[in-house]
DNA sequence: GAGTGGTCTAGACCACCCG
DNA sequence: GGGTGGTCTAGACCACTCG
């Protein structure tokens, strides 16, 4: 029998999980190995077969794991990064390592929301949101300028706080909307004069431009936000499936 | 006991879990509704609570709907297209309703690998591969250009066939690869002469890039294809999680 | 035919939330 | 306290694949 990772009050089919996950990563099994069957973990691990599977399931779902009926289970030969479609917080955005990131607060208002933000939250014309305009540097260089607009009907008593706007998320937590998924419209645009003007560069420059609407997990949208990205320092990875 | 949609060696968690979907579509189940709990529709259904809860696996997955631990599962508010991060083949992808789609192909040959293109298949450049370029029109109107490479090592037979280049990845199911994902990178860039010439525009407009790489459920890489999306008629979007 | 994963059961106990 | 979902069991039979 098996000595599991981690312990007290962790779900077996969690731990079970992370030790295949480890193994995976150790080399321990190796890329393309069949796993042993499902009877054979079970009874490695102490448990029964349902809880195997409910061990794989995730491991199946993130591609790291794929199965053949009657053959077996085995070890993907190419581990995607589950990071891909990993939702991160609009005016916090990871950039990677050995990279200095830094917002800077351009604009806090209330103000009444245009069409296309209303219709995105689900409101109607006119009604007030909060807007947060933002712009990221990377390294001191402009990368990206947020327009971000959420719902003031909501989240009205953020104003009267201190607040970072790295930690909008954990603002929205705690008036009860957990941030669960977003839509982003994505197109090819060259910079207008005024985004030019607010990123340091010139009008015409390729920008990656986005449309993305925020969503709780009961499906509320929390936030629409306006993303300029630079073209030229400035890429996005997608995985997408089956 | 509720008679269920599909019969006959359909799985009893499939036919729950579309009733179940139907019933949402049609409003039988309304946003924000709390489902039955799990022991009320195992005895609806007529089968297990584990058989119910594989049957709202998926549905909680795709975010239609939610849970609360002990307080019970509701159909979520808004319902995110599916089809966001839905891989679809490369040189046949939907354009829509109502929009007329044709592939012409520009060029098929086998030339050796170049750096970055045997890098993404996992082989040495200089590699022979098989090149498939094509322009995608929408109502006779140039949207996509496609330069798509596949290892000539695995699928070299498809040059002696006739074949279709919407069928692609069928091909590639009957040499035994199976296509379940794949990784984009995105960028804006600005149309060079030779993009602009081959989809009738002119240098400099706004493109939006794609570098795609497809691969097998076994994590096989199977095809790399270089995307120029025309930015003035062309927006892409993506769903991102948690 | 032997071994694998796919489906399903009829229970059990626990943790969480609410009134 | 009563109802909900979260975890888990110890079996069962089936469908698929391979030699």
């Amino acid at each position: 029998m098996v000595e599991l990772a981690m312990t007290e009050g962790v779900p077996a089919y969690i731990r079970i999980r992370e030790t295949l996950r480890s193994q995976i990563a150790d080399r321990t099994l190796k890329r393309g190995d069949r796993l042993p069957s499902e009877d054979e973990l079970a009874r490695e691990f102490g448990v029964s077969r349902m809880t195997v599977r409910k061990s794989l399931e995730d491991l199946l779902h993130e591609g790291l794991l794929y199965r053949r009926h009657g053959v077996g289970t085995f070890v993907a030969l190419l581990h995607l990064d589950r990071e891909h479609n990993r939702l991160t917080d609009t005016l916090n955005c990871a950039d990677g390592e050995g990279i200095d990131g830094r917002t800077s607060l351009l604009a806090l208002e209330v103000t009444p929301a245009r069409q296309k933000v209303a219709g995105a939250l689900c409101f109607a014309a006119g009604e007030a949101v909060i807007r947060i305009q933002t712009l990221r540097l990377a390294n001191g260089v402009p990368i990206t300028l947020h327009d971000c607009h959420i719902p003031h009907s909501l989240f009205a008593p953020i104003l009267d706080q201190q607040f970072e706007v790295e930690e909008l998320w954990a603002l929205f937590e705690k008036h009860g909307y957990r941030v669960r998924r977003a839509i982003e419209r994505i197109e090819a645009r060259q910079a207008t004069m005024e985004v030019a003007r607010l990123m340091g560069t010139r009008a015409g420059v390729p920008i990656l431009y986005k449309e993305r609407t925020v969503y709780a997990d009961d499906g509320t949208p929390v936030e629409f936000t306006y993303c300029y990205h630079r073209g030229d320092v400035y890429s996005l990875t997608v995985g997408l499936e089956r």
